[in-house]
Order: C-alpha cells, then sequence, then structure tokens
DNA sequence: TGGTATGTTCCAAA
DNA sequence: TTTTGGAACATACC
C-alpha cells in the first residue's frame, strides 16, 4: 500500500503522539518482522525516549535518545549526539503495513503483529495482513537506508540530477523510476501517474528521454507526490486513514475508463510482474524508442 | 479455484 | 557487468 506519500502522511499523523515519548513496553506476536530479532528490538527500544520522528524513502524512522546510564552508553558507537544520533527503529511498511492507536471504543483491530506501550499510557498498535512489513532496530542507520537513492522532493532532484539517473543505464523506463536504489520513495502508483503526467511510456529507454522529457518527468514526479501528500495519500480500503488522493488519480486502477485528457480508453499491462496503466494516445511509443 | 494485490529481495538467465 | 524475469515472502479478497 504505502509509497511516498503515505508515508509521509503516517509520519506527520504519528509525529505528535511519539516525540518526546519513551518506550516502555514492546511485543511482538510475528517474530520474523522484528530485525534482526524481537528480543534485540526490545533491547534496544524500551525504556528509550523517541527525540524524532521522519521520513526517508518509505522508511518510518525514529531517532532514539541516546541512553542515560554508563552502561548503555559504552555499547553507543562513537560520535553520537544529538544532531546525529546513533541508535534508530526504522519500520517498513511494504505492502500492508499500518499504525493504529489502541481504543476502548473501536472494534478490536485486526492483523495486529506488534504492540509499542508508551509512558503516557497509550498504546501504538501495528499491523500488517500480510506479514511482509520489517520492524528493524539498528545501531547503523547507513547499514540499512545507505542504499537508497535520492529523495524525489529534495532540491537536489534537479533535472540535471534526474538526467544523470537515467542516463547512467540503459534500462526500460519504469522500472528504472520504481528502483528505490535509484529514486527513493517512488511505487506503482505515482509511477504510473508521473508517466502520464509527463506523457511517457513506461518501456521508453531511459537513456533517450530528451532533455524537455527529462524536465517534464522531473516537474510530474514532484507535482504527483505533492498532491498526494496534500490529499493524505491514496487509500485503497477502509484501513488507511482516508486518504483522498484517489479521487484524482489519472491513469492507476482506471483501465477501461476514458482518459482524463483525451477519452482514450486506459489501457493496463504488465512490466516487470507490475500491473501498469497507459493512456495509449497521451503516451505514446514511438518507433525507435 | 485461480488470479490479483500499493513492496522488496534473491537467484537465474539473457 | 547489467538488465530482466520469476519466485518467494503470506494473506485476503474478488
Amino acid at each position: 500500500m504505502p509509497e511516498l506519500p503515505e508515508v509521509e502522511t503516517i509520519v506527520r499523523v504519528l509525529r505528535p503522539g511519539l516525540e518526546g515519548r519513551r518506550f516502555t513496553r514492546y511485543t511482538s506476536r510475528w517474530a520474523k518482522q522484528a530485525v534482526p530479532s524481537v528480543a534485540a528490538v526490545r533491547r534496544g527500544i524500551v525504556g528509550r525516549r523517541i527525540r524524532r520522528l521522519w521520513r526517508r524513502a518509505k522508511y518510518i524512522v525514529m531517532d532514539l535518545e541516546d541512553a542515560g546510564n554508563a552502561a548503555r552508553r559504552k555499547r553507543i558507537v562513537r560520535g553520537a549526539d544529538d544532531r546525529h544520533p546513533s541508535e534508530h527503529l526504522l519500520i517498513h511498511l511494504r505492502m500492508s503495513g499500518r499504525f493504529e492507536w489502541a481504543s476502548q471504543n473501536k472494534d478490536k483491530p485486526r492483523h495486529v503483529r506488534a504492540v509499542f506501550d508508551l509512558d503516557n499510557g497509550r498504546r501504538l498498535l501495528f499491523c500488517d495482513q500480510r506479514k511482509f512489513a520489517k520492524i528493524t532496530y539498528t545501531t547503523d542507520l547507513a547499514a540499512v537506508t545507505g542504499k537508497l537513492g535520492i529523495e524525489p522532493l529534495e532540491r537536489r532532484f534537479t533535472s540535471a540530477a534526474l538526467d544523470r539517473v537515467l542516463r547512467g543505464r540503459s534500462r526500460q523506463l519504469k522500472p528504472l523510476l520504481l528502483d528505490q536504489t535509484v529514486i527513493a520513495g517512488l511505487g506503482n502508483i505515482y509511477v504510473d501517474e508521473a508517466m502520464f503526467r509527463a506523457g511517457l511510456h513506461p518501456t521508453v529507454r531511459s537513456e533517450h528521454l530528451t532533455s524537455e522529457e527529462t524536465r517534464r518527468l522531473r516537474t510530474a514526479i514532484r507535482a504527483v507526490l505533492r498532491k498526494a501528500i496534500r490529499h493524505r495519500g491514496t487509500s485503497f480500503d477502509e484501513a488507511y486513514l482516508g486518504g483522498g488522493m484517489q479521487k484524482y488519480l489519472d491513469v492507476y486502477g482506471r483501465t477501461g475508463l476514458p482518459c482524463r485528457r483525451c477519452r482514450t480508453p486506459i489501457e493496463r499491462f504488465r512490466i516487470a510482474q507490475r500491473g501498469t496503466h497507459i493512456c495509449p494516445n497521451c503516451q505514446p511509443l514511438d518507433g525507435k524508442r
């Protein structure tokens, strides 16, 4: 489910309830979800304060306060300080991970895989129908996130930067845009949406884009992500937050419906095992590419 | 019953 | 070496 805009939305929603709080208890109902292990996550986070909650690509990142006692301090990586905390809890939601605050006057949430208790008595539930999500405790953030590519909403993501990405290899455009080591945070929905906005066919070879097409693609990626964040992401079922972006999708999930721009029916096919949606008229594939 | 799913990773083949 | 395809992970829904 979640791509960059959904993860960003979740971080913004959770931040007031988590920053400054301390974990008092962590229990897991799905051991394989915890990395490196349930015990290691528990040792790493219980008793620790969450200094900051932020997002890197599709990861939810919690910076943990450095340990307060001498025994723990010894274990901390050298150089850790307020600006560069050395201990982190990372959550990757994969296909179906989601957070929910425990509450008595609601139905029991389904697929609860982990429970986090906080020092103010609140309880955060982590649910994950398909059990693909990962909860990682690490003292080496770069070991987890170091291979991720550029953040598409950062200033550094210029047309020139995208141009380098596209020309540095010879791949079909869509699989390249989905590659987290190249651009970090795009998923199947927003890649399809961005390519539609840019008028580009998903199988175009990346190195063949003109500089004008590259500029259009950069603008399209940023616009679609910003719009999705503004609408709090895309919801596909009742489970998720109530984001409203699905109302504004142009191609994803609109197979057979008329293109909003030219009325041509939207087509769906498969690239790299991913359902792919295009308007064949707005996203032509000219011969040589 | 079989096909599908918004993600990632690993392996094999080209 | 790079790119691509397939399977795996695990479950629910249509």
